[in-house]
DNA sequence: AGGAACCCTATAGCTACTATAGAGTCAAAC
DNA sequence: GTTTGACTCTATAGTAGCTATAGGGTTCCT
């Protein structure tokens, strides 16, 4: 006898992990829902609506705090919605910042490649080497703003 | 009567903060140093340059599992450096691939950006409508490898 | 009644640091 | 000779956004 949908129902649904949704509801960002008799969360369809919305923000490589912000702007539908604009734009800065950065990193990545075409001794490996003599010279800073490495574990894209 | 290089002057030295240093000691990438008689840590020209080297690795982007395989082979000159190599070719496809996904994305949310010119109530933002409308449309899933999300606190880049 | 598949909470782990607390050390000024 | 300030030490917790685990309870099907 069991109403509403189930964690693993709406996982399924949202492509997202039951973890990751009882994560979203401790960060304020997903509101608890009712609990059956053995305390199972019971979902409708607002939830499933309002987690579609954060996993579709995260695909598009939004900080949680920035989902909240969107979020508050739903949920007070009067205000007006500049500053959703400004965060929007905000978010392109960043994302067109780290492209750059990640593109002047390419470049180097492939000149350093490009010393080590024939492979022998790691002694006389011109990679090795020229990282080492890179190292020594002046380094200079590039601020990267609140844009990540190039590492990551996983990743979503969704279309609009 | 100190001798050796204080770890603020390293820190100094490498443009990396004291905190770090006994992080990648800790870690293993730095071999642990001398101690003075009050405890001090007491580095030398060795390790001036092993740091350099991982920083500069650091601001290629790579992880520092990425960087101990590269320690490994300096350590060990005589190896065939073909997988210094192939770690290179492996990183640089990873950074690749980063550009590429951020360009996708970076066109999405300019489009989104493009729907509130005229910035009025949220209850008729069209950034708003579009996000919470695409989000129920399908997803489809692009895998990121281990390249990183938009967002960073700071990031160095070296010059080569 | 038993077992598989699900769910619950709490906690620890991941990366690469950064920040804090609380204590000890060192060199120079007074 | 002591006091001040800058430096260092260890240990621990925090950051983002999850993911994984342990050790239980629940639901459903046969």
């Amino acid at each position: 006898m069991s109403h509403g949908i189930s964690i693993g129902a709406l996982a399924k649904r949202t492509q997202c992990q039951a973890e990751t949704i009882r994560f979203y509801e401790r960060e304020g960002l997903l509101p608890a829902p009712a609990r059956s008799q053995g305390n199972y969360r019971q979902y409708d369809l607002t939830h499933v609506e309002r987690l579609s919305f954060i996993r579709h923000c995260r695909s598009l490589d939004m900080t949680l705090d920035e989902i909240r912000a969107l979020l508050d702007f739903r949920d007070a539908p009067t205000r007006n919605c500049a500053e959703v604009s400004a965060l929007l734009d905000e978010h392109v800065r960043h994302v067109a910042d780290r492209i750059a950065e990640l593109r002047r990193l390419e470049r180097q990545l492939k000149h350093l490649r490009g010393l080590c075409a024939s492979p022998g001794q790691a002694e006389r490996c011109g990679i090795l080497n020229e990282m080492s003599r890179a190292a020594k010279g002046g380094n200079r800073q590039a601020a990267a703003g609140h844009v990540h490495g190039s590492h990551s574990r996983r990743g979503t894209v969704t279309s609009i």
